[in-house]
DNA sequence: TTCTTTTATATCTGTACAGAAATTACATAC
DNA sequence: GTATGTAATTTCTGTACAGATATAAAAGAA
């Protein structure tokens, strides 16, 4: 065998390299399991991806009610507003059911908008309901996060926009998927 | 000097061991990135002792909120991570500014669904902001409580609907009006 | 004395590098 | 032909380690 042959006898051999480059840096051991335990969950990418904005967590506190008045408010022809009961209500207590499993989420793009998601909005997630068919969910696609419908079909999932604009998205085998938690109410500020 | 001597003259010297201890882990060049941010404002101990793992992976830590950090939040730049280094939200003190003018509302009918407000939506209501131009207000009108926009012109008010399928009501003098507050927000429903 | 500088430790920390993993080409068997 | 195994090649990745940093004692200065 020549010099040549043997110093070249496999061009474009070699491990492919990394779409997402990484790099070693040292941090506080906690914080170190807690990403571990994310990467081992698969959704570490998901973390400096994000296209729907900060993550809150919610702290369920402070016992502060506000007056509600249960007769309802007339969006359509006005009608007779009768009884009215006052009660008073707790944000915290009624839109947060589990209290452990619940975050927030930020909303940026309007493709959910016929159901009243908007941009800007804030998402109330319970992680602790099952994504079931037709719920609003949200959804890590290959490392992006998004707020889209789910729907199950025999043979694959959907994840649904809920705006003509914006094409239904096909989860295939290939793709890494998976869903953080079902949407469970939508805070829109009008002000 | 002898060979004890040499060996050991100034025991107790030496750095101190590190109260957190670190590790060294490779992770993706943007995640890097976006964590050396924090480390640059001092809010990356924020990351872990707020349980950020635990919101990243969907659950809410109850309240932690330490002095410590607390006292770091200082006037800095406003930044998400602000938000995240607190960790928490309080929906109470998220969505009511005034409270002791603050009231719900709930809704029926669908003629302001374009601003996203559908029938069972729960108002969040501010009787302290002034009903301006353009605001969606709680009005009552001859009795009759509605949601509608409020548009003032020069010389008649009008309460617009947000659906082309609802005329706008003009408020003439003979009819008895008031406004009951300016809606901030609408919390809707999913499930 | 008291303060400052030097020296000896002890631990921390960024990164270079050895070995692992991934990928292609080639050889060999059937 | 094609399936399987082996070698070559390239890049990735955990971690060991050299140098940086922090600390306390000892020495020196005032």
């Amino acid at each position: 065998m020549s010099q040549a042959e043997i110093r070249k006898r496999k061009p474009g051999a070699g491990r492919k390299p990394n779409p997402i480059p990484t790099k070693a840096i040292r941090l506080p051991l906690p914080l170190v399991q807690k990403l571990q335990e994310l990467q081992n969950c698969q959704k570490l990418d998901a973390l400096y991806r994000v296209d729907i904005g900060e993550i809150f967590a919610g702290k369920v506190s402070s016992a502060l009610r506000s007056p509600l008045f249960e007769s309802r408010v007339q969006a359509g022809f006005p009608s007779p507003a009768d009884e009215f009961s006052e009660g008073t209500l707790d944000l915290n207590d009624h839109l947060i059911r589990h209290k452990a499993a619940t975050f927030f989420v930020r909303v940026t793009g309007d493709s959910m908008k016929n159901v009243g998601i908007f941009p800007g909005d804030l998402l109330i997630v319970d992680r602790s309901l099952t994504p079931t068919n037709g719920k609003i969910v949200i959804a890590v696609l290959n490392g992006e996060m998004t707020v889209k419908r789910l729907e199950k079909e025999k043979n694959r999932v959907l994840l649904c926009a809920e705006n003509a604009d914006y094409p239904d998205i096909i989860v295939t085998e290939e793709d890494s998927f998976s869903t953080w938690g079902v949407v469970t109410n939508v805070i829109h500020s009008l002000i």
